[in-house]
DNA sequence: CCCTTGCAAACGAACGATCGTTAGGCGATG
DNA sequence: CATCGCCTAACGATCGTTCGTTTGCAAGGG
């Protein structure tokens, strides 16, 4: 923290070392400049602390500028979150349909498709991921709204896919719905402890994931 | 919410049918009269918008006091978040002991009973487990520590039964380590769907997960 | 080559509101 | 008459946001 070169026009202190390399924001956000550094900044400050345990002043002194600074990049406070939560739940539903698409027709590798691209986008970007799970009490009815319907389709693509698979005789589970939760609720997670540190790769999560999807959507045969 | 009587001294507004027939807390809890009321307003508002969302002004009126009348029960807004947490995780781990002796010798008995624990936990105090999960950020270093010891005990449980399951050649999974995370992420997960609207008992639910941990951990012979 | 003009991005100061918490008093209960 | 539960009032700090101003750079004309 002491003694670093600045590396930002005026100056920044603090945080800095963990965005030089940044993969924290998937690509397609375009933000750039001061504005990129303050998403960022909200990122892994509302992903440790949540959206109303940190100030716009200590979002303001992590990126290196004054509060007031902020308002010539966004709007509010609460469009910075919007911008985070659109984008995590934008990228997750892009890589899902991707992923489902890439593997039409056999609904067991169609599902070990999409839990890659599930559990993938978890590890892969797990702050942002948890910024767009739980802060959504923070924005208005309006912008929820925008952000549930990505997710609704989100929902529908697994849904569907393991209802596919029972229609045709290849899954069979005691309730498809709680199946979906199971699946989906278990991926989600791995962004509350994803940690590079512990010795996995990303592709062994999403294997292991897949394989457990299958394990659970296929009865025994004895 | 209008036309209602009031129901605790000095009368009372608000949230108030939600805490009539209360099983919002364990009965572990030994709190009554104002103090357990702010414990269950607490639960509700940190449930919803989390701890930084919900101001002492707020759990003061939710509660039919003063602000300042808090500090009478309570040594600070911290100290009622600690209480919720502690609850939240005791209440769990002895839910698990108890599922775990319950059901020595036999794994695959000894994982349904953790899972229905696990699960059931979960579905009938969604807003503790929420609190207790997602709030921790809000604990000083010393207040965390002692959570964390206590959620160790619990991961602890079910690490040792999936372990203990692969030696005696009854289970068999790619990873210990995440088999147990998605058993116990799934469950967890269960606190932010369940909803008695949905048409499932708590017993389907646990049920119906115990199966599918047991088919993640076996595997298909064919 | 200097100088002007234009503009985006940053600044310091301050707004009213709200934050968690404390102090001291008052009325009912036992 | 002491204790308990609640009250009113207020403390200093911090909240998100707005204001008018200054800074630094790039383009264009003399």
């Amino acid at each position: 923290m002491e003694g670093m070169i600045a590396m930002a026009p005026r100056g920044t202190q603090g945080l800095a070392e963990e965005l030089v390399d940044n993969h924290l924001l998937p690509s397609r956000s375009e933000a750039d400049g001061t504005h990129r550094r303050l998403l960022e900044v909200a990122l892994l400050t509302f992903g440790e602390r949540g959206f109303h345990g940190v100030s716009v002043r200590e979002l303001a002194a992590a990126a290196g500028i004054q509060p007031s600074s902020m308002y010539a990049h966004l709007a509010s406070k609460e469009a910075l979150l919007m911008e985070l939560v659109m984008l995590g739940h934008e990228e997750h539903r892009d890589r899902l349909r991707a992923a489902r698409d890439s593997a039409a027709g056999d609904p067991i590798e169609q599902i070990r498709s999409l839990v890659r691209a599930h559990v993938g986008f978890h590890a892969e970007y797990p702050l942002l991921a948890r910024v767009a799970n739980r802060e959504l009490h923070a924005l208005k009815p309006a912008r929820l709204e925008k952000v549930l319907k990505v997710r609704g389709e989100s929902e529908q693509m697994l849904q569907e896919t393991v209802a596919g698979g029972v229609a045709a005789g290849v899954f069979s589970v005691p309730d498809d719905w709680l199946a979906v939760a199971v699946i989906g609720g278990s991926g989600i997670r791995v962004a509350d402890w994803w940690n590079p540190e512990l010795g996995y790769t990303v592709e062994d999560v999403e294997e292991t994931y897949a394989e457990f999807a299958v394990r659970l959507l296929t009865e025994r045969r004895e």
